[in-house]
Parts: structure tokens; sequence; C-alpha cells
DNA sequence: TTATGTGAACTAATTCACAGCG
DNA sequence: CGCTGTGAATTAGTTCACATAA
């Protein structure tokens, strides 16, 4: 009875953990073994009951004026994100934002190490980027199920996204990372979970525009 | 009265507005020159009352049997935004990242445009990535006043976030679309937006787990 | 009949308020 | 006290159900 595995943990939270696990990096590279739910709250400008419920999701708990130790914390945290042991994937699309991804060493911090690129363009194939290879699209069957890859980064044009997507189900690939903003169909056994680099964007110009006009507006007459 | 400027239109609203964009875009170029609100819910995989809802914030309103005006409704998503015309943006820190982007010709439909790329490393000052010329960050004011720019877009390690962002702000930056998952500290009329890679990233590697994890256990045993 | 538009119901997430522990 | 942990209240967002217009 103490299944609560079927997505038990809000995506909000989730969605937080990774800069929870950068804070606890951050710190354990101080020396230092424990840390409040405040001090991590205010690393990240967040509200510290919300750290305490998110860390409450995972089996670690807390001594009261103490903390969580660092450590424990760490693990658990990439436990429920599945990080323990890096995951191999392919990067689709070596255009301008693939290669650039590429060459972001960052995703390793996540779990994620990108092994290989393919393109469909032949002009890009056999060259390297970043120092990772890019292969024709039709080698993502056979290479997928060589190095046993799940997963997929795709930076394709739009156009080209529910085709490359196709072929990377039929290679056996459970997980899509996609950059492009259109929905794509896939079967139920594989998920896509889109990246939408430009709704921060639309966010941040927002809260930009309506700042400017207030401060135009604001001081004077409030008419 | 008919004030409702301070932020009427709910975030998870604006982050969809790019999205619809996009679609508005394709079907203008296919000669369409309405669109209703279930098509656009289906393009993406969204619930059509709330593309509804989403474009009632807009002024434009939709004829029944027939949808929305697509050149209408585009040029409404664009004021709500403030993407009516382009915003010149400067790049902080020219790493692997940062190159990434610089090279990202994307950005231009979503309004902005990166001009010019600063860090703090010599080595790539005057060397120009993708065609866009890296200074060093001492002249960020200078620049930032003769261009007008307003705009900066961070991707420098977390340790030099905000150092750097001091910096922006006595250059008269108002807006930094941060790539570090750090909080950083700014007075009341500068913005700052988080964007969290790692986030989606996060969600991805759940959902992928979860669903590997029913396969083994789902089919057979439910204990 | 095919669409929009919207009040009402529902669901999810955040924040508050306080109990408990060392 | 300084901290965790959690039920209760609140707020925000989504979805339902239906009125309405061409």
């Amino acid at each position: 009875m103490e299944d609560a595995s079927i997505q038990s943990v809000p995506y909000p939270t989730i969605k937080r953990y990774p800069a929870y696990l950068q804070v606890l990096k951050e710190l354990k590279s101080t020396g230092i073994t424990t840390v409040s739910a405040r001090d991590i709250a205010e690393r990240l400008g967040l509200n510290q009951v919300q750290v305490r419920k998110d860390l409450g999701y995972s089996a670690i708990i807390g001594r009261p004026k103490v903390g969580y130790d660092i450590e424990q914390l760490t693990s658990a945290l990439h436990q429920l994100l599945g990080w323990q042991d890096p995951k191999e994937a392919f990067l689709i699309g070596a255009g301008a934002l693939g290669s650039a991804l590429l060459g972001y060493r960052g995703f390793q911090e996540y779990g994620l190490d990108i092994v290989a690129a393919f393109d469909l363009d032949p002009s890009k194939h056999n060259t390297a980027i970043h120092g990772k290879k890019v292969f024709p699209m039709e080698r993502v069957p056979e290479l997928a199920k060589r190095m046993g890859v799940l997963i997929a980064v795709l930076t394709v044009p739009e156009s080209a996204a529910q085709e490359c997507a196709d072929l990377l189900i039929q290679a056996g690939i459970r997980g899509i990372w996609s950059f492009s903003p259109c929905k794509i169909e896939v079967p139920d056994n594989v998920v896509v979970q889109r990246e939408e680099l430009s709704a921060g964007l639309a966010v941040l110009s927002v809260r930009l525009s309506e700042m400017l006009k207030h401060e135009n507006n604001g001081p004077s007459a409030p008419v």
C-alpha cells in the first residue's frame, strides 16, 4: 500500500529540484555538510515552506535546528529525478541551436551525456561538432540499438520534427526532449517533453514592458 | 477605469503565446486568413477552451463559424508581448551556451536581436562568434548607452552572475534573461527572468523513469 | 451546426499558521 | 529558540457546461 509511484511528486516541484542540486553542490564544495530549507530558499529566491514541502517528497528527513544532510539530500534528489547514473543521448539536428547544445557541457551535470549527433543534411555527415560526430539520420536505429540509447534531444526545424520523431521511435528511442514548438504524435510508450525557449523570453518582455509603462504613467497622473 | 494593466494576463497564458504565434505564422504562409481556436489547440496539443480563454485577453474578437483573423490576432499577440518592434540585446558570457545562443537565429522571430557579446576573458575580446563581436565587459556601459540597449542575455557561470548583473544594471540594462540557476539581486526597476534549461530535462527524466518502471512492474504483479 | 465566449466547478499549487522536536 | 513538518486556507489555473451568434 505504499505505491505512490504514479507521479506523486508534482511537476513544479520536479522542476525546482535541479536548482536545489546546484545549491547543494556548491555548499558541499565549501565543506559544509548540512543545510536548512531557509538557506536553500534564500539562495534561490523561493519561499522556505515551499522548499520544505518539496524536500518532503524525498525519504530523507531533516533534523530540527540542524537542517538536512547535504550528502543524503543530494542522492535522494538524484534518485527522485532518475539521475543516479548519466543517461546517454543522441542529438538530432545539428543546426545552430543543436550545435550550441552540443558544446554545452552543462548537461553532464544533469545526468545527460550527448554521445552523437545526427542530421538530414549530407554536408554535415562525418564532420564533428564540439568533438561529437555527426551521422546521417538513417544510422539512428543501428547506433541507438548498439549503444542502448533511449533519449534524444530534438533540435530540427518544425517542419521536420514529426518525421524525425517517427524515425526515433522506430529506433527504440523512448524519451524526446523537443525544442520545436509543435506537437509531436507519439505512441503511449514514448515521452515527449517540449522545451519552449521563447516562453521565458515572452515573460521577460511582458514584465519589462509593464515596468517601463508604469514608469512613464506611474509617477505623475494616475488618470 | 480600464486600467487592467497590472499584469492582467496570467503568466501561463503569456508563455503559450509564442507557440500560438508560431502556428499563426505557419498558417499565414499557406495563404489562410482565419483560424479557429480548436485548430490552434489541436496543432499544439492543448485544450481548445484554454486557447479561447488565452486569446480572450487580446482585444480582438473571433467570429463564430469563422474563427479569428490571423493578421489581427498576430499583431494583437505581438502587442500583448511587447514584440511589435525587435529589441536589441547584449549577450554576456561567450562560453559554450553563450556561443550557442549567439548562433541561434530563432530569437529574431521572438523580437530579440542580439547585437553584441561581452566576456570577462581577454582572450575572447575582439574576436567574433557567429558574426557577433565580443567586447570586454568594461565596455558594456558605453555601448549600452550608445545603442540604447535595455536587455541582456546572461550566460556566465553562476559564480560571476551577480557581479555581471551589477555591472549591467549600472550600464542601464533593465531586463536580464539569466541562464544561471541562482538568484540575482537587482533593484526594483530591473527585471530578471531565470531560464532553467535543466527543469525541462528533469521532467523528461522523471516521466521516462516512471514509464519504464511501470513497464517492468505493470503488466504482471500489481503487488 | 460550427464556432465563440464565459460563469461555475474543479483541480493544482502555494502560502499561512501552528504543532513538535532537539 | 531555530528548525522541520503538515493540516488548513488561499490563490491560481484549468476544464466543464452552457448561452449565444452567424
